[in-house]
DNA sequence: CTAGCATGATCAC
DNA sequence: TGATCCTGCTAGC
């Protein structure tokens, strides 16, 4: 169950381990077997990640897209060599829980038999990856991929993705300072032109993508908005200040593997850090504020729900 | 064991 | 707005 960061990882965790390599992908399951052939047996030469969807650029010039969706997740295995070529101490599962299983010392003799439901499976000389209950999980010509981003709203972790292509040794377009700052105009520009509760915007993938509940929840109370001020009501001056906490909070979530959003002094001592102190409000209704003597509220808006502050998030 | 829920999104009405 | 996609974890019998 991911949001932006999650998939960030994941894209850097197939580009370690598969990038420049051939592959075989196949379907278990079946449902994703006639795409399969058309990039199996390829070079996987490239992966990337906006919002919440996965890219994968193979040598005859197809992509393969990935949408986790609400359950969607990966599995890797593989030998030492695959093991040691994640920057992020892979095998492990991608998404809400990235276990680290302990180091096994048996050797690695190949793919486990497929358990349930395998959509997709990616095989090289080292290792494998499999993909359960994904959204999405299609091969693309390149301009269809060109149209899936550009219906996509201006990624927050926009930088971080050209930092690691840049320590990719790849070219990429502009500095980060750059890309940031191109994305907030383009988020200002697009919060601008619409009414809807801020709440509702931040989960529009057309207006920002890559932020998932717990993000919207808790960026709205660091920076102390009320979820329901219309998206055009506010400042430019807090979209700022709403983006770069956004890119902050998510660029931390790519280095960590998790959510954290609490700043030290509002963390409740005795208590680890995770998951007990990671969070201001998200699942933390009916409890005090770690900020005011408040309850947290809890709504359902839009088939989600929603998290927050009444009394730190009052409209001003 | 089962029911309910989850960091998502689309489609029909 | 509600049904659906379709998986895994966990709280509660």
């Amino acid at each position: 169950m991911p949001e932006g960061h999650s998939l960030h990882r994941l894209a850097r965790q197939m580009d370690d381990v598969f990038g420049g390599q051939a592959v075989a992908v196949s379907s278990p399951q079946g449902r994703f077997a006639l795409d399969a052939a058309r990039i199996d047996g390829h070079v996987l030469e490239s992966a990337f990640a906006k919002g919440k969807q996965l890219f994968c650029h193979f040598s005859n010039d197809l992509y393969l897209r990935v949408h986790l969706g609400l359950y969607g997740a990966f599995d890797f295995g593989g030998d030492e060599y695959f093991r040691g070529a994640s920057s992020i101490g892979a095998p492990r599962r991608v998404g809400e829980r990235e276990s680290s299983q302990s180091a096994a010392p048996e050797p690695y003799t190949g793919p486990p038999e497929p358990v349930g439901a395998v959509r997709a499976r990616v095989v090289s000389e080292h290792g494998w990856a499999d993909l359960r209950g994904p959204t999405a999980c299609e091969v693309l010509e390149h301009d269809q991929v060109q149209r899936q981003l550009a219906k996509l709203g201006p990624d927050p972790l926009v930088a971080a993705a050209a930092h690691f292509d840049a320590a990719k040794g790849r070219a990429i377009q502009a500095e980060p300072q750059a890309l940031l700052e191109a994305g907030l105009a383009e988020f200002r520009a697009k919060l601008a032109r619409t009414r809807t509760p801020i709440c509702t915007a931040l989960m529009n993938q057309e207006l920002v993508s890559g932020v998932g509940n717990i993000y919207r929840a808790e960026v709205l109370f660091r920076q102390r908005l009320d979820p329901q001020r219309p998206a055009n009501d506010i400042s430019a001056r807090k979209v700022r200040a709403l983006w770069f906490d956004l890119v902050a909070l998510m660029e931390d979530g790519v280095r960590q593997g998790k959510i954290i959003t609490t700043e030290e002094a509002d963390r409740e001592p005795g208590l680890p850090l995770w998951p007990d102190n990671a969070y201001y409000v998200y699942q933390r209704q009916g409890r005090q504020c770690r900020r005011c003597a408040a309850q947290v509220s809890l709504a359902e808006v839009a088939g989600r729900k929603l998290y927050w502050c009444p009394r730190c998030q009052r409209r001003r």
